[in-house]
DNA sequence: GCATTCAAAATTGTATACAGTTTAGAATGC
DNA sequence: GCATTCTAAACTGTATACAATTTTGAATGC
């Protein structure tokens, strides 16, 4: 009998949610000795995992200097958003053609759980993981996996920035007339239709409304980051 | 004065290369000790370079038995050329909106110059380097580096399979009736003309005409590399 | 105050050792 | 021949040690 989970992986899971959250900062050294201790293990797992964190653009790497946390710009955020369109328009799109009627449906249902609860909900970090959920089923629907791994990676490097967004929507967003379909809404019903075009037309609109949004948001991401507390 | 170039990045560079080549069978089991003396490291450098590689999805990791070379199967490839299809079609749409005009003059030159070498290189090796070579430049006149990493990825852990595809178009391939466009050179001038939903188009045939080729050539490829000699 | 120098401290890079686990293959029984 | 058991060899996982490099900060000169 033996451990199913590697130690690499835990702590690398550890690292992955850190590094999502900006526990580390912007550009920030990232002290091996003290990270080891933190998490528990030797530096040898340790470096195994922040390597694999380089791969994926999370950290960087500086020879002889070590690891540093990805930085944060408008140019950097700009990039993951136009990513997220590439990847959930053409999985979009594959959906339409793979996805069957009860896939369709079952979606249709989370959709309308959530909206119900995402009304009432106060807290961002629910906000943001139900808003995420609903994406992330429909790039599942395409049945590629790499879309998918993709998907992930892009939605870890931008949740942060993402958060702020929709702390700040919260404030001066105004309640949807009712009756009014939600974008999530206008998405499916299209996919319901198989009607490709209008599916990935609402995508790109959904998605590139909030890119603007977002990289104003990273200027706030700034302030609230840098300051330690307020 | 030190070291520019970290050695684990060396270690990488190697790796991936062989990964690309499948000089690692798939699923094989990779032994550390062997990898160590054959790339002049030990073994933690080579484990940090094998976990990015993980990372990037050229290999998979299992618990206390170490790494493994990716598998090889008609969905993997499949999934690898529809990201192929969502990068590239995005990264052109974008560059249809930023490329200068210089910038895809530039391009178009190029493409001339390579048409020409191309139609003579009897090399499969050659002609895939300016093939992918073209799409990467029109990936880099998005501006987008995510998109940009994307594609590089896609382009290694694909590249031994589109080897063999055109090895086999070699033999059947009739000669371009003279006046005729070739796909590049249609993506181009939709690419000239501004039209994002021409090239766009056009770009989708393109790859998609290769897919299922490609799907194919995943069974041929399984007796090239299992069969060490011929 | 500001730049420069330099030695001490901190930190990274990697080889190695060894414990823990898996694998290979011989021996055995059916 | 085929499955099972068991032991030795091989291999992986990680802590640690130490060399190489960078960083820090005090001392100095301007």
């Amino acid at each position: 009998m033996s451990k199913q989970q590697s130690n690499v992986s835990r702590v690398y899971a550890a690292l992955r949610q850190m590094a999502a959250d900006f526990a580390f900062m912007p550009d920030q050294r990232i002290n091996e000795s003290e990270l080891s201790k933190q998490l528990g293990a030797s530096r040898t797992p340790l470096r195994e995992a922040l390597n694999q964190l380089v791969a994926e653009g999370f950290l960087t790497f500086q020879n002889n200097r070590g690891f540093f946390c990805r930085s944060l710009t408008p140019k950097y955020i700009q990039d993951l958003y136009e990513a997220r369109v590439a990847v959930e328009c053409e999985a979009l799109r594959l959906s339409c053609r793979r996805a069957s009627d009860s896939e369709i449906a079952d979606l249709g249902a989370y959709l309308q759980q959530t909206e119900a609860e995402y009304e009432n909900a106060d807290d961002p970090t629910e906000r943001l993981a139900m808003d995420e959920s609903f994406h992330m089923r429909l790039v599942l629907l395409s049945g590629n996996g790499e879309l998918e791994r993709s998907l992930r990676s892009l939605n870890d490097r931008i949740r942060y920035i993402r958060l702020i967004d929709l702390q700040r929507m919260r404030d001066k967003a105004g309640v949807r007339v009712p009756g009014e379909l939600s974008a999530h809404s206008r998405i499916l019903l299209a996919l319901a239709g198989r009607d490709a075009v209008a599916a990935e037309a609402a995508m790109r609109g959904h998605i590139e409304k909030r890119r603007e949004a977002a990289t104003d948001a990273v200027r706030i991401a700034f302030s609230q980051l840098y300051v330690p507390q307020d």
